[in-house]
DNA sequence: AATCGTTTCATACATTTGTTTGAGTTATGA
DNA sequence: TCATAACTCAAACAAATGTATGAAACGATT
């Protein structure tokens, strides 16, 4: 009978599988490496998960689902401090960015995998992504076009698109760093990477529009 | 002998190796895949190529070290144009972000697998990347600092990071995008996107910096 | 204690993987 | 023309892949 507690190996095999599909991407993690990192019978991965695909979707929504709530939730403070005002801009950057770095915490691999899972998503992994991210992104686009109304909506859509890149791309990148940056940077803590890009993000929002090239 | 025209196998493969790594990376496309495209027996990879690690690195940098020459082409006129002044910031980020796009016409997967390669690099790739980004992040760093001269170098660093991330995201997601939009968004031509790119980065860029928070 | 559903395990399976082999073909240069 | 280098090809290789099987061990409820 399923216990109540977790199920050991079940838990075993996601925190193995977070890590390696993490390192190596869906086809270049194997089902024995995560198997013997999980120290866990081999059949164990298809009797718990069936396959290696439903494996790889249950690793990816266990980190995306507490986020996005965790987003929404604090958006949803946020909204109701400011009552009739519209949230500020740094706050909503804030409520989006801050999760990610605060749900990693203790788990090398989280944001490693999130970004993989993003720029690279293996191709079955495509409508369970849609399907995450639909309310996520609309009610950030609904609370950007309160905090700017002057900017087109689909003008934000693009810059909001541009800052889960970058968000991302650090993700991806935070350890991996020193190397392009000539020894000159060192791996900052939490609170500043956040600060850093709610600064940059909050800037970039409000840009203004140049004016197209012309004659 | 070594024919003075390009050997057709080899670029044969080269092509369609550059088309299965963007979609399928380097552990998901697999030789047969890529022989197949190119109409070419399954030994020819390993006869111009030797090793499947040797095709991917070599198709990567057909692609890139182009790019980066063209970035530092077009930033090294500007800089002569500019005389004893900096460059303007919006031109700096133009001649980085510009030749992306232009490079990648007609060729409907570089884009996908410069992103890819960047956010999900195979290991064996660490060193080449290093290799061939080194130049030109010092040439950028230290535009950046002329065109901004107040804002701290690490700043610039971190900042130019995020933008190489917003970059590459748009670059890996330009097609898929009307998933997440809901219809909303149609795909925009290169001059829009590389306008939305400069503008967005122009003004994250030279963002003020907010007070660390505090008691 | 006996039973039955659940979970583990070692082993095996059929495919697919990158690479090698060696004979064949084509082209080059003397 | 002939010898030699460059290249192509079909076939085969060992290794690694995800998954399936069936027996054993376990655990709770009767």
């Amino acid at each position: 009978m399923k216990s109540i507690v977790k199920d050991l190996t079940h838990e075993r095999i996601l925190n193995a599988a977070e890590s390696l599909f993490a390192l190596h991407g869906y086809d270049g993690a194997t089902m024995r490496q995560i198997t013997e990192k999980a120290a866990v019978n081999l059949s164990a991965v298809n009797y718990h998960f069936d396959t290696k695909e439903k494996l790889y979707a249950e690793t990816f929504t266990r980190i995306i689902r507490p986020l996005n709530a965790e987003r929404l939730t604090i958006l949803t403070q946020a909204e109701l401090l400011a009552g009739d005002h519209p949230v500020p801009l740094p706050a909503i950057l804030e409520s989006f960015i801050r999760p990610t770095f605060m749900l990693a915490a203790g788990r090398p691999q989280f944001l490693a995998l999130m970004s993989r899972n993003f720029s690279a998503p293996p191709p079955f992994m495509r409508e369970i992504m849609a399907a995450e991210f639909s309310a996520i992104s609309q009610r950030y686009i609904r609370a950007l076009q309160h905090a700017l109304p002057g900017v087109p909506p689909m003008e934000l859509f693009w810059r909001m698109f541009y800052t889960v890149g970058a968000l991302l791309f650090t993700a991806a990148h935070r350890e991996t760093m020193a190397l392009l940056s000539h020894g000159a940077i060192q791996s900052p803590d939490t609170e500043s990477i956040i600060r850093r890009l709610v600064d940059y993000a909050s800037a970039a929002m409000c840009a203004p529009r140049r004016e197209p090239a012309m004659s």
